[in-house]
DNA sequence: TGGGAGTCGTGATGCTGGTCACCGGACTGA
DNA sequence: TCAGTCCGGTGACCAGCATCACGACTCCCA
Protein backbone atom coordinates (compact mmCIF):
# COMPACT_ATOMS: atom_id res chain seq x y z
CA UNK A 1 0.00 0.00 0.00
CA UNK A 2 1.13 3.15 -0.98
CA UNK A 3 0.60 6.42 1.08
CA UNK A 4 0.17 10.06 -0.39
CA UNK A 5 3.71 10.76 -0.15
CA UNK A 6 4.98 7.75 -1.15
CA UNK A 7 5.82 5.63 1.48
CA UNK A 8 4.78 1.90 2.06
CA UNK A 9 2.64 1.83 5.01
CA UNK A 10 3.40 -0.27 7.70
CA UNK A 11 0.09 -2.09 7.78
CA UNK A 12 -0.21 -2.73 11.75
CA UNK A 13 1.81 -3.13 15.29
CA UNK A 14 1.27 -6.63 14.78
CA UNK A 15 3.45 -7.68 12.35
CA UNK A 16 5.82 -4.50 12.68
CA UNK A 17 9.86 -5.00 12.06
CA UNK A 18 10.23 -3.27 15.11
CA UNK A 19 8.42 -4.90 17.34
CA UNK A 20 11.28 -6.13 19.61
CA UNK A 21 13.01 -2.50 19.92
CA UNK A 22 10.65 -0.21 21.25
CA UNK A 23 7.58 0.94 23.37
CA UNK A 24 4.09 -0.68 22.39
CA UNK A 25 5.58 -3.27 19.36
CA UNK A 26 6.59 -5.45 22.40
CA UNK A 27 3.62 -6.15 24.34
CA UNK A 28 1.08 -9.32 24.87
CA UNK A 29 -0.82 -9.89 22.44
CA UNK A 30 -4.01 -8.90 24.01
CA UNK A 31 -2.33 -5.18 24.94
CA UNK A 32 -1.53 -5.23 21.18
CA UNK A 33 -4.36 -5.79 19.78
CA UNK A 34 -6.56 -3.30 21.70
CA UNK A 35 -3.51 -0.63 20.58
CA UNK A 36 -4.58 -1.42 17.16
CA UNK A 37 -8.11 -0.60 18.02
CA UNK A 38 -7.45 2.58 19.03
CA UNK A 39 -4.51 3.80 16.95
CA UNK A 40 -4.85 5.84 13.55
CA UNK A 41 -2.04 4.99 10.86
CA UNK A 42 -1.59 8.48 9.33
CA UNK A 43 1.37 9.50 7.45
CA UNK A 44 2.17 13.25 6.96
CA UNK A 45 4.28 14.77 3.93
CA UNK A 46 7.97 16.81 4.90
CA UNK A 47 7.89 19.87 7.02
CA UNK A 48 4.52 18.65 8.75
CA UNK A 49 3.50 19.84 11.84
CA UNK A 50 2.42 17.43 14.66
CA UNK A 51 2.10 19.26 17.17
CA UNK A 52 3.35 22.99 18.49
CA UNK A 53 4.37 24.24 22.06
CA UNK A 54 2.06 24.79 24.15
CA UNK A 55 -0.65 23.63 22.70
CA UNK A 56 -2.79 21.64 24.96
CA UNK A 57 -1.92 17.39 24.41
CA UNK A 58 -4.33 15.77 21.89
CA UNK A 59 -2.60 12.35 22.38
CA UNK A 60 0.41 10.53 21.32
CA UNK A 61 2.03 9.78 18.12
CA UNK A 62 4.68 6.77 17.19
CA UNK A 63 6.67 7.34 15.20
CA UNK A 64 6.64 4.50 12.18
CA UNK A 65 8.84 5.74 9.39
CA UNK A 66 10.59 8.99 8.50
CA UNK A 67 12.07 11.42 10.84
CA UNK A 68 10.64 14.38 13.16
CA UNK A 69 12.48 17.41 14.78
CA UNK A 70 11.99 18.50 18.09
CA UNK A 71 12.25 21.86 19.17
CA UNK A 72 11.54 24.67 21.10
CA UNK A 73 10.84 28.26 20.08
CA UNK A 74 11.57 31.81 22.11
CA UNK A 75 9.38 34.60 22.02
CA UNK A 76 11.91 36.42 19.57
CA UNK A 77 11.71 33.53 17.05
CA UNK A 78 15.23 32.10 18.19
CA UNK A 79 14.40 28.43 18.46
CA UNK A 80 16.45 25.32 19.32
CA UNK A 81 16.62 21.80 17.96
CA UNK A 82 16.60 19.65 20.92
CA UNK A 83 16.92 15.73 19.08
CA UNK A 84 15.68 14.35 15.28
CA UNK A 85 13.77 11.86 16.82
CA UNK A 86 13.79 8.20 14.66
CA UNK A 87 11.38 5.76 14.18
CA UNK A 88 10.40 3.65 17.28
CA UNK A 89 10.14 7.14 19.20
CA UNK A 90 6.59 8.22 20.85
CA UNK A 91 5.95 12.27 20.60
CA UNK A 92 4.08 13.59 23.03
CA UNK A 93 3.78 11.70 25.51
CA UNK A 94 4.29 13.31 28.74
CA UNK A 95 1.89 16.06 27.31
CA UNK A 96 -0.72 13.19 27.10
CA UNK A 97 0.56 11.65 30.46
CA UNK A 98 0.82 14.83 32.35
CA UNK A 99 -2.04 16.51 30.33
CA UNK A 100 0.11 19.97 30.54
CA UNK A 101 0.48 21.64 27.52
CA UNK A 102 2.90 20.09 24.53
CA UNK A 103 6.57 21.80 25.53
CA UNK A 104 8.44 20.85 22.13
CA UNK A 105 7.35 21.61 18.75
CA UNK A 106 7.25 18.56 16.49
CA UNK A 107 7.85 18.82 12.78
CA UNK A 108 8.48 16.13 9.99
CA UNK A 109 11.88 15.94 8.28
CA UNK A 110 11.01 13.17 6.13
CA UNK A 111 7.77 11.99 5.07
CA UNK A 112 6.55 9.97 8.09
CA UNK A 113 4.39 7.27 8.98
CA UNK A 114 2.70 8.08 12.38
CA UNK A 115 0.34 5.98 14.21
CA UNK A 116 -1.84 8.58 16.58
CA UNK A 117 -3.77 7.39 19.56
CA UNK A 118 -6.42 10.00 21.29
CA UNK A 119 -5.69 11.07 24.69
CA UNK A 120 -8.79 9.47 26.17
CA UNK A 121 -8.11 6.54 24.18
CA UNK A 122 -4.66 6.01 25.54
CA UNK A 123 -5.31 6.73 29.27
CA UNK A 124 -8.02 4.12 29.79
CA UNK A 125 -5.71 2.13 27.54
CA UNK A 126 -2.99 2.48 29.91
CA UNK A 127 -5.54 1.89 33.35
CA UNK A 128 -6.71 -1.37 31.48
CA UNK A 129 -3.00 -2.90 30.10
CA UNK A 130 -0.83 -2.51 33.62
CA UNK A 131 2.63 -3.42 31.15
CA UNK A 132 1.81 -1.15 28.79
CA UNK A 133 1.87 1.70 31.80
CA UNK A 134 5.17 0.58 33.10
CA UNK A 135 6.86 0.72 29.37
CA UNK A 136 5.94 4.26 29.07
CA UNK A 137 7.37 4.91 33.05
CA UNK A 138 10.67 3.66 31.26
CA UNK A 139 10.06 5.62 27.74
CA UNK A 140 9.63 8.97 29.90
CA UNK A 141 12.50 8.06 31.68
CA UNK A 142 14.75 7.25 29.39
CA UNK A 143 13.48 11.21 27.84
CA UNK A 144 14.00 12.38 31.00
CA UNK A 145 17.69 11.08 30.86
CA UNK A 146 18.50 12.54 27.16
CA UNK A 147 16.96 15.57 28.78
CA UNK A 148 19.53 16.21 31.49
CA UNK A 149 22.17 15.22 28.52
CA UNK A 150 21.12 17.96 26.64
CA UNK A 151 21.16 20.06 29.90
CA UNK A 152 24.57 19.00 30.86
CA UNK A 153 25.92 20.19 26.93
CA UNK A 154 24.26 23.01 26.91
CA UNK A 155 24.92 24.37 30.61
CA UNK A 156 28.79 22.97 31.21
CA UNK A 157 30.28 23.95 28.02
CA UNK A 158 32.41 26.80 27.97
CA UNK A 159 32.60 27.73 23.93
CA UNK A 160 30.61 26.60 21.07
CA UNK A 161 33.76 24.69 19.44
CA UNK A 162 33.03 21.91 22.52
CA UNK A 163 29.34 22.09 21.95
CA UNK A 164 29.87 21.29 18.06
CA UNK A 165 32.58 18.39 18.81
CA UNK A 166 30.06 17.08 21.70
CA UNK A 167 26.99 16.84 18.58
CA UNK A 168 29.47 15.36 15.97
CA UNK A 169 31.00 12.28 18.24
CA UNK A 170 26.94 11.91 19.74
CA UNK A 171 26.16 11.51 16.13
CA UNK A 172 28.60 8.89 15.42
CA UNK A 173 28.29 7.09 17.99
CA UNK A 174 24.26 6.83 17.12
CA UNK A 175 25.70 5.53 13.62
CA UNK A 176 26.88 2.10 15.14
CA UNK A 177 30.59 4.05 13.82
CA UNK A 178 31.64 4.54 17.29
CA UNK A 179 34.46 2.06 17.16
CA UNK A 180 35.32 2.60 13.91
CA UNK A 181 38.68 4.52 14.31
CA UNK A 182 37.56 6.75 11.63
CA UNK A 183 33.35 7.27 11.74
CA UNK A 184 32.10 8.48 8.63
CA UNK A 185 28.49 10.06 8.52
CA UNK A 186 25.72 12.06 6.52
CA UNK A 187 25.46 15.96 7.25
CA UNK A 188 21.33 16.08 7.18
CA UNK A 189 21.01 18.96 8.72
CA UNK A 190 22.02 22.60 6.96
CA UNK A 191 24.29 24.87 9.10
CA UNK A 192 22.07 26.73 10.28
CA UNK A 193 20.24 23.75 11.62
CA UNK A 194 23.15 22.83 13.67
CA UNK A 195 23.80 26.06 15.24
CA UNK A 196 20.19 25.24 16.24
CA UNK A 197 21.00 22.45 17.92
CA UNK A 198 23.91 23.47 19.75
CA UNK A 199 22.41 27.25 20.54
CA UNK A 200 25.16 29.39 18.46
CA UNK A 201 25.10 31.65 14.91
CA UNK A 202 25.17 29.95 11.26
CA UNK A 203 28.04 31.51 10.70
CA UNK A 204 30.11 30.76 14.08
CA UNK A 205 29.26 27.01 12.73
CA UNK A 206 30.97 27.77 9.68
CA UNK A 207 33.81 29.03 10.57
CA UNK A 208 34.46 25.85 13.53
CA UNK A 209 34.01 23.59 10.50
CA UNK A 210 36.40 25.66 8.54
CA UNK A 211 38.62 25.52 11.32
CA UNK A 212 38.49 22.00 12.16
CA UNK A 213 39.01 20.79 8.47
CA UNK A 214 41.91 23.39 8.66
CA UNK A 215 43.32 21.64 11.66
CA UNK A 216 42.74 18.38 9.84
CA UNK A 217 40.24 16.78 12.52
CA UNK A 218 37.60 16.44 9.67
CA UNK A 219 37.14 15.87 6.15
CA UNK A 220 33.90 16.45 3.92
CA UNK A 221 32.80 15.08 0.71
CA UNK A 222 29.49 16.23 -0.01
CA UNK A 223 27.17 15.82 2.45
CA UNK A 224 29.41 12.94 4.02
CA UNK A 225 31.81 13.91 6.53
CA UNK A 226 34.44 11.88 7.80
CA UNK A 227 35.82 12.58 11.16
CA UNK A 228 39.92 11.74 10.78
CA UNK A 229 41.24 12.40 14.22
CA UNK A 230 38.63 11.33 16.75
CA UNK A 231 41.10 11.66 19.59
CA UNK A 232 41.60 15.90 19.40
CA UNK A 233 37.51 15.69 19.02
CA UNK A 234 37.08 14.23 22.21
CA UNK A 235 39.74 16.98 23.54
CA UNK A 236 37.65 19.28 22.09
CA UNK A 237 34.19 18.07 23.37
CA UNK A 238 36.03 18.15 27.19
CA UNK A 239 36.86 14.64 27.08
CA UNK A 240 33.95 13.38 28.65
CA UNK B 1 10.42 10.62 67.81
CA UNK B 2 13.54 12.87 67.48
CA UNK B 3 16.19 11.77 64.65
CA UNK B 4 20.01 12.29 65.32
CA UNK B 5 19.85 15.60 63.33
CA UNK B 6 16.68 17.49 65.14
CA UNK B 7 14.19 16.21 62.99
CA UNK B 8 11.10 15.27 64.46
CA UNK B 9 10.08 12.33 61.97
CA UNK B 10 6.86 11.82 60.39
CA UNK B 11 5.98 8.30 61.38
CA UNK B 12 4.07 6.46 58.36
CA UNK B 13 2.90 7.07 55.11
CA UNK B 14 -0.40 6.10 56.58
CA UNK B 15 -0.62 9.07 58.38
CA UNK B 16 1.56 11.62 56.90
CA UNK B 17 -0.11 15.25 56.28
CA UNK B 18 0.80 15.55 52.67
CA UNK B 19 -0.98 12.40 51.46
CA UNK B 20 -3.25 14.03 49.27
CA UNK B 21 -0.70 16.25 47.47
CA UNK B 22 2.16 13.53 46.01
CA UNK B 23 2.89 10.44 44.68
CA UNK B 24 2.56 7.46 47.31
CA UNK B 25 1.35 9.83 49.51
CA UNK B 26 -2.11 9.16 47.63
CA UNK B 27 -2.42 5.48 47.01
CA UNK B 28 -5.49 2.98 47.50
CA UNK B 29 -4.83 1.39 51.20
CA UNK B 30 -3.67 -1.27 50.05
CA UNK B 31 -0.75 -0.04 47.41
CA UNK B 32 -0.10 2.24 50.74
CA UNK B 33 0.15 -1.04 53.41
CA UNK B 34 3.06 -2.90 50.84
CA UNK B 35 4.95 0.44 50.13
CA UNK B 36 5.34 0.86 54.06
CA UNK B 37 6.54 -2.76 54.04
CA UNK B 38 9.38 -1.85 51.73
CA UNK B 39 10.39 1.52 52.66
CA UNK B 40 13.45 2.59 54.98
CA UNK B 41 12.69 5.45 56.58
CA UNK B 42 16.04 7.85 57.03
CA UNK B 43 17.80 10.82 58.51
CA UNK B 44 20.30 12.54 56.66
CA UNK B 45 22.09 15.61 58.60
CA UNK B 46 22.69 18.69 55.94
CA UNK B 47 25.57 18.11 53.04
CA UNK B 48 24.84 14.27 53.01
CA UNK B 49 25.09 13.48 49.78
CA UNK B 50 22.15 10.47 48.88
CA UNK B 51 23.75 9.52 45.29
CA UNK B 52 25.96 10.97 43.21
CA UNK B 53 25.85 11.02 39.06
CA UNK B 54 27.23 8.10 37.38
CA UNK B 55 26.18 5.19 40.55
CA UNK B 56 24.18 2.73 39.47
CA UNK B 57 20.84 3.43 40.91
CA UNK B 58 20.48 1.52 44.23
CA UNK B 59 16.60 2.98 44.49
CA UNK B 60 14.16 5.92 45.20
CA UNK B 61 14.37 8.45 47.85
CA UNK B 62 11.17 10.30 48.47
CA UNK B 63 12.05 12.96 50.09
CA UNK B 64 9.40 13.73 53.10
CA UNK B 65 11.28 16.80 55.24
CA UNK B 66 14.07 19.53 54.22
CA UNK B 67 15.30 20.05 51.06
CA UNK B 68 17.50 18.64 48.55
CA UNK B 69 20.32 20.35 46.02
CA UNK B 70 19.93 18.35 42.51
CA UNK B 71 23.23 19.16 40.31
CA UNK B 72 25.24 18.07 37.55
CA UNK B 73 29.00 18.25 37.43
CA UNK B 74 31.55 18.61 34.17
CA UNK B 75 35.05 17.52 34.47
CA UNK B 76 36.58 20.39 34.77
CA UNK B 77 34.66 20.93 38.13
CA UNK B 78 32.33 23.11 37.40
CA UNK B 79 28.83 22.29 38.28
CA UNK B 80 25.17 23.29 37.76
CA UNK B 81 22.20 23.38 40.25
CA UNK B 82 19.22 22.26 38.05
CA UNK B 83 16.56 22.60 40.94
CA UNK B 84 16.35 22.74 44.85
CA UNK B 85 13.63 19.61 45.57
CA UNK B 86 11.20 20.30 48.22
CA UNK B 87 9.40 17.95 50.14
CA UNK B 88 6.99 15.10 48.32
CA UNK B 89 9.17 15.07 45.55
CA UNK B 90 10.73 11.52 44.68
CA UNK B 91 14.47 11.68 43.30
CA UNK B 92 16.57 8.55 41.48
CA UNK B 93 13.37 8.14 40.10
CA UNK B 94 14.38 7.84 36.15
CA UNK B 95 17.06 6.00 36.92
CA UNK B 96 15.78 3.38 39.31
CA UNK B 97 12.97 2.29 36.55
CA UNK B 98 15.57 2.66 33.12
CA UNK B 99 18.42 1.04 34.99
CA UNK B 100 20.96 3.79 33.61
CA UNK B 101 23.13 5.29 36.03
CA UNK B 102 21.76 8.50 38.20
CA UNK B 103 21.91 11.72 35.55
CA UNK B 104 22.39 13.90 38.81
CA UNK B 105 23.87 14.13 41.93
CA UNK B 106 21.58 15.00 45.05
CA UNK B 107 22.87 16.79 48.28
CA UNK B 108 21.05 17.76 51.23
CA UNK B 109 20.44 21.31 51.94
CA UNK B 110 18.80 21.17 55.28
CA UNK B 111 18.24 17.92 57.73
CA UNK B 112 16.44 15.69 55.71
CA UNK B 113 13.95 12.92 56.11
CA UNK B 114 13.89 10.63 53.56
CA UNK B 115 11.64 7.39 52.91
CA UNK B 116 13.97 4.47 50.52
CA UNK B 117 13.17 1.85 48.41
CA UNK B 118 15.41 -0.64 46.94
CA UNK B 119 15.51 -0.93 43.36
CA UNK B 120 14.33 -4.06 42.92
CA UNK B 121 11.95 -4.00 45.62
CA UNK B 122 10.67 -0.47 44.12
CA UNK B 123 10.02 -2.68 40.81
CA UNK B 124 8.32 -5.43 41.81
CA UNK B 125 5.85 -3.17 43.77
CA UNK B 126 5.35 -0.79 40.69
CA UNK B 127 4.02 -4.46 39.14
CA UNK B 128 1.91 -5.42 41.44
CA UNK B 129 0.72 -1.99 42.10
CA UNK B 130 -0.71 -0.50 38.71
CA UNK B 131 -2.22 2.74 40.18
CA UNK B 132 1.46 3.23 41.34
CA UNK B 133 2.81 2.65 38.16
CA UNK B 134 0.52 5.07 36.47
CA UNK B 135 1.36 7.92 39.16
CA UNK B 136 5.27 7.33 38.27
CA UNK B 137 4.56 7.97 34.73
CA UNK B 138 2.62 11.13 35.62
CA UNK B 139 5.79 12.14 37.80
CA UNK B 140 8.19 11.48 35.25
CA UNK B 141 6.13 13.39 32.90
CA UNK B 142 6.27 16.46 35.18
CA UNK B 143 10.22 15.87 35.40
CA UNK B 144 10.69 15.88 31.93
CA UNK B 145 8.60 18.85 31.70
CA UNK B 146 10.67 20.83 33.95
CA UNK B 147 14.24 19.55 32.15
CA UNK B 148 12.32 21.16 29.24
CA UNK B 149 11.85 24.27 30.77
CA UNK B 150 15.74 24.07 32.22
CA UNK B 151 16.48 23.72 28.74
CA UNK B 152 14.79 26.40 27.48
CA UNK B 153 16.19 28.84 29.95
CA UNK B 154 19.50 27.69 29.54
CA UNK B 155 19.57 27.75 25.85
CA UNK B 156 17.55 30.75 24.75
CA UNK B 157 18.96 33.07 26.60
CA UNK B 158 20.74 35.89 25.14
CA UNK B 159 22.72 37.26 28.38
CA UNK B 160 22.77 36.43 32.00
CA UNK B 161 20.60 39.09 33.31
CA UNK B 162 17.62 37.25 30.91
CA UNK B 163 18.70 34.02 33.20
CA UNK B 164 18.68 35.72 36.32
CA UNK B 165 15.47 37.83 35.99
CA UNK B 166 13.38 34.40 34.81
CA UNK B 167 15.10 32.26 38.14
CA UNK B 168 14.08 35.17 40.47
CA UNK B 169 10.29 35.17 38.60
CA UNK B 170 10.37 31.90 39.21
CA UNK B 171 11.24 31.99 42.77
CA UNK B 172 8.55 34.54 43.19
CA UNK B 173 5.87 31.99 41.76
CA UNK B 174 7.09 28.90 43.77
CA UNK B 175 6.76 30.66 46.39
CA UNK B 176 2.47 31.91 46.17
CA UNK B 177 3.94 35.61 46.00
CA UNK B 178 3.57 35.30 42.51
CA UNK B 179 -0.17 37.69 42.71
CA UNK B 180 1.46 40.16 44.46
CA UNK B 181 2.44 43.53 42.78
CA UNK B 182 5.91 43.49 45.52
CA UNK B 183 6.97 39.76 46.13
CA UNK B 184 9.56 39.30 48.96
CA UNK B 185 11.39 35.92 49.12
CA UNK B 186 13.94 34.34 50.99
CA UNK B 187 17.37 34.24 49.34
CA UNK B 188 18.58 30.76 50.65
CA UNK B 189 21.24 30.57 48.46
CA UNK B 190 24.71 32.31 48.07
CA UNK B 191 25.88 34.05 44.87
CA UNK B 192 28.09 31.14 43.99
CA UNK B 193 25.47 28.99 44.00
CA UNK B 194 23.25 31.09 41.87
CA UNK B 195 25.80 31.44 39.41
CA UNK B 196 25.86 27.84 39.27
CA UNK B 197 21.96 27.86 38.93
CA UNK B 198 22.27 29.93 35.50
CA UNK B 199 25.73 28.47 34.46
CA UNK B 200 27.35 31.83 34.71
CA UNK B 201 30.35 33.12 37.48
CA UNK B 202 29.75 34.40 41.00
CA UNK B 203 31.28 37.77 40.49
CA UNK B 204 28.61 38.44 37.29
CA UNK B 205 25.83 37.71 39.75
CA UNK B 206 27.09 39.86 42.36
CA UNK B 207 27.09 42.91 39.52
CA UNK B 208 24.27 41.99 38.45
CA UNK B 209 22.30 41.98 41.75
CA UNK B 210 24.27 45.37 42.11
CA UNK B 211 23.02 46.69 38.62
CA UNK B 212 19.39 45.66 39.63
CA UNK B 213 19.55 47.38 42.94
CA UNK B 214 20.77 50.53 41.13
CA UNK B 215 17.77 50.45 39.03
CA UNK B 216 15.70 49.82 41.89
CA UNK B 217 14.11 46.53 40.18
CA UNK B 218 15.05 44.96 43.53
CA UNK B 219 16.26 45.43 47.22
CA UNK B 220 17.71 43.51 49.53
CA UNK B 221 17.23 43.43 53.27
CA UNK B 222 18.95 40.91 55.10
CA UNK B 223 18.54 37.88 53.32
CA UNK B 224 15.15 38.77 52.22
CA UNK B 225 14.93 39.93 48.97
CA UNK B 226 12.18 42.43 47.48
CA UNK B 227 10.80 42.64 43.93
CA UNK B 228 9.68 46.44 43.54
CA UNK B 229 9.19 46.28 39.55
CA UNK B 230 8.05 43.05 38.54
CA UNK B 231 7.25 44.33 34.84
CA UNK B 232 10.86 45.61 34.69
CA UNK B 233 12.09 41.93 35.42
CA UNK B 234 9.67 40.32 33.07
CA UNK B 235 10.99 42.79 30.35
CA UNK B 236 14.55 41.45 31.12
CA UNK B 237 13.28 37.70 30.99
CA UNK B 238 12.39 38.30 27.59
CA UNK B 239 8.59 38.64 28.46
CA UNK B 240 8.04 35.03 29.05
C1' DT C 1 17.14 31.49 -19.45
C1' DG C 2 17.01 34.23 -15.93
C1' DG C 3 15.81 35.33 -11.37
C1' DG C 4 14.49 33.92 -6.75
C1' DA C 5 15.33 31.24 -2.68
C1' DG C 6 18.22 28.74 0.15
C1' DT C 7 22.84 27.80 1.63
C1' DC C 8 27.74 28.54 2.56
C1' DG C 9 31.89 31.49 3.21
C1' DT C 10 34.17 35.53 5.19
C1' DG C 11 35.53 40.23 7.01
C1' DA C 12 34.75 44.05 10.38
C1' DT C 13 33.06 45.51 14.71
C1' DG C 14 31.49 45.75 19.25
C1' DC C 15 29.69 43.83 23.56
C1' DT C 16 29.12 40.35 27.07
C1' DG C 17 30.88 38.00 30.45
C1' DG C 18 34.82 34.87 32.11
C1' DT C 19 38.97 35.26 34.67
C1' DC C 20 42.37 37.02 37.75
C1' DA C 21 43.53 39.75 41.55
C1' DC C 22 42.55 41.99 45.58
C1' DC C 23 39.90 43.92 49.60
C1' DG C 24 36.72 44.15 53.50
C1' DG C 25 33.33 42.19 56.56
C1' DA C 26 31.08 38.33 59.15
C1' DC C 27 31.55 34.33 61.49
C1' DT C 28 33.90 30.54 63.97
C1' DG C 29 36.78 27.97 66.68
C1' DA C 30 41.12 27.68 69.18
C1' DT D 1 41.74 37.95 70.78
C1' DC D 2 43.44 36.45 66.63
C1' DA D 3 43.88 33.51 62.59
C1' DG D 4 41.36 31.07 59.18
C1' DT D 5 37.46 30.60 56.22
C1' DC D 6 33.57 31.94 53.61
C1' DC D 7 31.04 35.37 51.32
C1' DG D 8 30.24 39.61 48.82
C1' DG D 9 32.03 43.62 46.15
C1' DT D 10 34.92 45.74 42.53
C1' DG D 11 38.42 46.91 38.88
C1' DA D 12 41.15 45.55 34.72
C1' DC D 13 41.70 42.86 30.84
C1' DC D 14 40.60 40.35 26.82
C1' DA D 15 38.65 36.03 24.31
C1' DG D 16 34.70 34.46 22.22
C1' DC D 17 31.00 35.09 19.67
C1' DA D 18 26.74 37.62 17.98
C1' DT D 19 25.64 40.62 14.55
C1' DC D 20 25.70 43.06 10.24
C1' DA D 21 26.91 43.15 5.62
C1' DC D 22 28.37 41.29 1.68
C1' DG D 23 29.42 37.91 -2.23
C1' DA D 24 29.41 33.27 -4.47
C1' DC D 25 27.15 29.06 -5.58
C1' DT D 26 23.43 25.65 -6.45
C1' DC D 27 18.96 24.38 -7.44
C1' DC D 28 14.48 24.98 -9.10
C1' DC D 29 10.74 26.78 -11.34
C1' DA D 30 8.36 30.25 -14.12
Amino acid sequence: MLSPYGLDLVESCLTCKMRSERLFCDLPAAALQSFEAIKYATAYPRGAVLFVEGQAPRGIFVLCKGRVKLSICATDGKTLILKIAEPGEVLGLSASVSGKPYELTAETVDPCQVNFVKREDFLRFLKEHAEACFKVAEQLAEKYNNACHEVRALGLSHSAIEKLAKLLLDWSTRNGEASKPEPRLRMALTHEEIAQMIGTSRETVTRLFADLKKRQIIQTKGSTLLVHNKGALKVLAGAV
